[in-house]
DNA sequence: GTTGTATTTAACCTACTAGTTGAATACAGG
DNA sequence: CCTGTATTCAACTAGTAGGTTAAATACAAC
């Protein structure tokens, strides 16, 4: 019933299934050949699979009793967009608050900066590397 | 005790917490300010900002009574490398197939295709189209 | 110091998740 | 048809997630 963003985020969220996915990336792969380096039980795989299914990240072709598992790369597209969205969005934020505090660094001479200000700019120590 | 790409995935698998992220991308909020929209309590949020604290997503700091919420923009990276790492790798393992069956088309008319090129060649059917 | 506002903590409930074991299904091969 | 192999389904359990309400804490302002 989520939304898909919720049903891949949430299949992310468990380091199994990212090394499952991980290994995916390299070659398709039955359940038994994915369940053997784990430790847990080749049913709790199988329901692993059934996740990353759901989400979209996964599909299973048929090969007599096996079922290969695929991995489906569009499906990252979906979550980068998101990511990708909201990144450029706090950026651009960050610029803009930028320019401010540059623009008050250059008066910093003559009128001393108050408290609202000051606590504005410690603000911009938190991450900016990227830059 | 989850590493810190298993927390980011969960705190974004939650439709109301990827709001507040997309929310804060545009201006920091408090609590109160981040509570309003949505018809959970306080309490509730309270608790959603605690996961996306504790995922590295935002960090708050203090004024008065009230506690601004900040989105730090730069754990998407974490994402964003894990993701396109095995899109990547997908990608070029795609390519390297696309480059087989390119090669049996050529031979198509001379040879027929038996049933194990042909299952490999459907599968090529999935997913393709950034390409 | 009492009142009001912002936020967190505590205790609790319900639903879901990830795991288990055991049985069922599907198919290949002698 | 029987046996082995691959996979799933069913039933159960322990732990966690997301919600609630009530109480506690932190601070401002009067």
């Amino acid at each position: 019933m989520a939304d898909q963003l919720t049903k891949v985020f949430a299949a992310l969220a468990d380091p199994t299934r990212r090394d499952m996915v991980a290994r995916l990336s390299i070659a398709d792969a039955t359940v038994n050949e994915l369940a053997e380096p784990y430790e847990v039980s080749v049913q709790a795989v199988s329901k692993h699979l059934k996740v990353l299914e759901d989400s979209g990240l996964v599909t299973r072709t048929r090969d007599a009793q096996r079922r290969p598992v695929h991995l489906e790369d569009n499906v990252f597209d979906l979550m980068t967009k998101w990511i990708e969205r909201y990144r450029r969005q706090a950026e651009e934020r960050y610029q803009r608050l930028d320019a401010v505090l540059e623009s008050m660094d250059a008066d910093e001479d003559t009128q001393h900066a108050d408290s609202t200000a000051a606590s504005a700019k410690e603000s911009t120590a938190h991450s900016r590397k990227g830059a």
